[in-house]
This record gives structure tokens, C-alpha cells and sequence, in this order.
DNA sequence: CCGACTGTGTTAATATATTAACAAGGTTGC
DNA sequence: GCAACCTTGTTAATATATTAACACAGTCGG
């Protein structure tokens, strides 16, 4: 344990947990590192040593104790009290995201969905409003909510971001296919699904191209 | 150039890539190495040492033309013609997911969005139908599709797959949150958004920490 | 045409991440 | 309570990725 844990691990934390989660629904007691291997595609290898990180949780000769180490993860990743979130930009990717949370995500609570459209303006997502972005700093000031999802145009992103920065968010998911500029402190992940899906087809055309070369 | 490239080069690919595309669209024709780090977060040497894998592409003491370094990567990636794809799940998000590739992706063609659900059938986003699973084959088999995005529930997905899989589907984009079994030579990538909230939590959370200790 | 400058492409050094190997701790059956 | 068997946690070896350094090629001003 004790040095501090890299990027790589702390993005396949949310994995074992997710698994976890799963065992438990089915009532599985124990894990072994193999099993929580075939379940999430990483080797045995290196789930035992990311855990190893933050200490020593399993049994030798037994393996992990679910529910002990979903409590664990919990406390590491910081989920082990709900987050409070805002939505900004109510398009159907942001009403995809807002209602996804609400049904699946219970480590995290969305306590409000912004959109510039006053059109949009109360429509509801489960029993969630759709509120106009005037009302948006109030809503972020007055529950101190630090994380942000972004789903606005990519045009727009750069001056939301700006805005929520300013009323205290230091955290922020953005969908928006644009780099984003904030301040030392500030945590930005994209989550840009075109780029996911573009590397993925480099991996196609590869496939291809041997398949063609091969007929010579 | 020569040896091939890493998995962390490709997935910055798609990056450089619609950096270009911006640039290209202000008039810009030179750009430089400092330049592109600046668009898109990567430094100068990274962004050189990824372009070289592939060739020298560049001008000494000027450059890289945008509209020509566009050409070859697009050639690279496998962007040169337009990949055809089908969507499984119309849900909110597969509905997102279809249209904003249909809108601002050139490089993808959507030739189907399929849906369980009767009732989604019919529905159109933009100019496409949305039609029933039991049609998917034989698009997917008329029109060769190789790539597709699902978008299913979890408890779904893995049959989805199969299905897909036998009809001749090699490349899957997948947004459920369960991992996927898939033949060798199959690729799938998964883009898993409760992963990336959690994680971005975690730096929340150790941030949150510093400050409370820094109270001592 | 020459010297100062700019920015690429390549090679070397460093850091990060994954894989492998195994000792130590724990369990189970007899 | 001992022997055979598991599975973790740790340390060592390997592979990948990033950062730094710099030689080389091209531009520009005079």
C-alpha cells in the first residue's frame, strides 16, 4: 500500500465496485481475484495489486469478502456519501445522463438539470424539473455542489464552464467535443464519444487491410 | 515511423483530428506542434512523437499544413470512407448518440437505429426511423455493416451482442455497464459513463481531504 | 548568400504500468 | 495437529508511455 495510486488504477475502481455490486445482488459472500477477473476482463494479477494500494483486504487461501470490499472501495473511491451533481444542458444526451443517474446511480444525487432553452424549461425527467440556467448559481451555491456533467453544444461549453467554476464547481464530466480551459484545481474528464468511437474504427480498418493483404 | 502504434497514440488520433477540422474551418492552413498542444491539452512532444509513428508529415522550422495532415490521418484512422453503423437501443441515449452522429459526425454513416420495444418503431430522429430488432439482420448483412453502438440495458446487452456478432458485426461501442464476451477478433471498446463520474469523484474526494487535514 | 531563428523528427533518459514469480498466511480434510 | 492445497500481498522483471534533449531542415531579413 501507501504510495499513492495512479491514474490507471483509480479508473478501474469504479469497475470492481460496479462487479461487486453485482455479486452482492446475487448473494455471492467471497471473490477471488480470478473471479472478479473473468468479470471485469482485468487480470488476477492486477485487481490483487490495485487493491493492494489502499491495503490488505482479502483472506489468503479464501479470497475477498464482498461486502467488505464494496465498503472499502466506497471510502476510497468517495462514494461512500452521495454526491451531489448538476446537469447543464438538457438535450437528449443530458436527459439520458440525468435519468441514468437517477435510476442506476445511487452514489450520486443529481439535484438539478439546467438548459439555456426556455423551452425546456419544465419538462420533467423522473420527478426532476428542467429549470432555466438563471437559476442555475443559486441552486450550486446554496447546496455547495462541487461536480458539474456538461452536455451543452460544444460552442457553448467554454463559457458554461466558466460560469460554474466561478460559483464554486471544481469538478466537472464534459460531453462536449472541445478542450476546456479552467484553473490550477479545477478537474476536467471528457467523455467524448466520437473519439471513442473513431479509434475504434482504426481498429476495424486494420482487420481489413490484413485480410485484403492476405489474398496476394 | 515503422513500428506500430500503441493504444495510447491511437486514441489521441481522433483528437488531432477534429482539431483540424476547427482549424481548417477559421482559414488556418500552417499549425504548429505548440499550437495543437494548446487546442488540445497534449504537449508539443507527444503530439510530434504520435505524428511520426506514422510518417514525417511536418515542414522544419514551419509547421504541419492543416488540410494535408487532416488527409493523412484520416487515411490512418480509416476515416477516408464513411464507416457505416447501426445503433442498438433507442433509448434517450441511442437517440443522442444517432442523431448527434448524423449532425456532426461526417465521417460515420448511421443505416439503422433498432429498438425492442414496438413502440419506439417508427419514431423518427432527423430523417431516420427507428425499427424493430427483428430488422437488424438484414441490414446489417445487406449493407456489410461492421461497427455498431449499443445502447441497450445491461441485462441485455450480452445477448445483443451475441446477436450481432453472429451476423457478422466485428466492432462494438459499448455504453452498457457490463463486460461484454465476445469471440477473438471481435473488438469492443466500452464507454462506461458511471465509471468516469465515479473517478472524477475520487479526485474530488482527495482534494476535499487535503483541505480538512490542512485544518490541523 | 549568410546568420539568426523556428520547429520538426529522432534518439536517449525517465517514469509509469503490466506481467510474472513466489513467499507468507490461511483453510480443509484426515 | 499435520500435510496438501488455495489465494493473497509483495517484490522483481518486463514492457509501455512520457518527457527531455538535440541534430537537422527550412524560413526570413538584410
Amino acid at each position: 500500500m501507501s504510495k499513492k495510486a495512479s491514474k490507471s488504477v483509480i479508473k478501474r475502481l469504479p469497475v470492481y465496485l460496479r462487479v461487486l455490486d453485482n455479486l452482492i445482488r446475487r448473494d455471492v459472500e467471497i471473490v477471488s481475484s480470478r473471479v472478479l477477473s473473468e468479470e471485469t476482463g482485468f487480470t488476477a494479477e492486477q485487481i490483487r495489486k490495485d487493491l493492494a494500494h489502499f491495503g490488505a483486504f482479502g483472506t489468503r487461501g479464501t479470497g475477498y469478502n464482498t461486502d467488505y470490499l464494496r465498503g472499502k472501495l466506497l471510502r476510497i473511491i468517495g462514494l461512500d456519501r452521495q454526491t451531489k451533481l448538476v446537469v447543464v444542458g438538457a438535450g437528449l444526451l443530458g436527459k439520458a445522463l440525468t435519468r441514468y443517474n437517477m435510476l442506476k446511480n445511487p452514489y450520486v444525487e443529481i439535484v438539478g438539470i439546467f438548459d439555456a432553452n426556455p423551452a425546456e424549461a419544465g419538462h420533467e425527467i423522473g420527478s426532476l424539473k428542467i429549470r432555466p440556467v438563471g437559476e442555475m448559481p443559486a441552486v450550486i451555491k446554496e447546496q455547495q455542489v462541487k461536480v458539474a456533467m456538461v452536455s451543452v453544444p460544444a460552442e457553448f461549453a467554454q463559457q458554461v464552464v466558466n460560469d460554474l467554476v466561478g460559483i464554486g464547481i471544481t469538478a466537472i464530466l464534459n460531453f462536449a467535443p472541445t478542450k476546456l480551459k479552467v484553473p490550477e484545481g479545477v478537474h476536467v474528464h471528457n467523455a467524448d464519444l466520437t473519439n471513442e468511437l473513431q479509434s475504434l474504427i482504426y481498429y476495424v480498418m486494420q482487420d481489413e487491410n490484413k485480410q485484403l493483404s492476405k489474398l496476394h
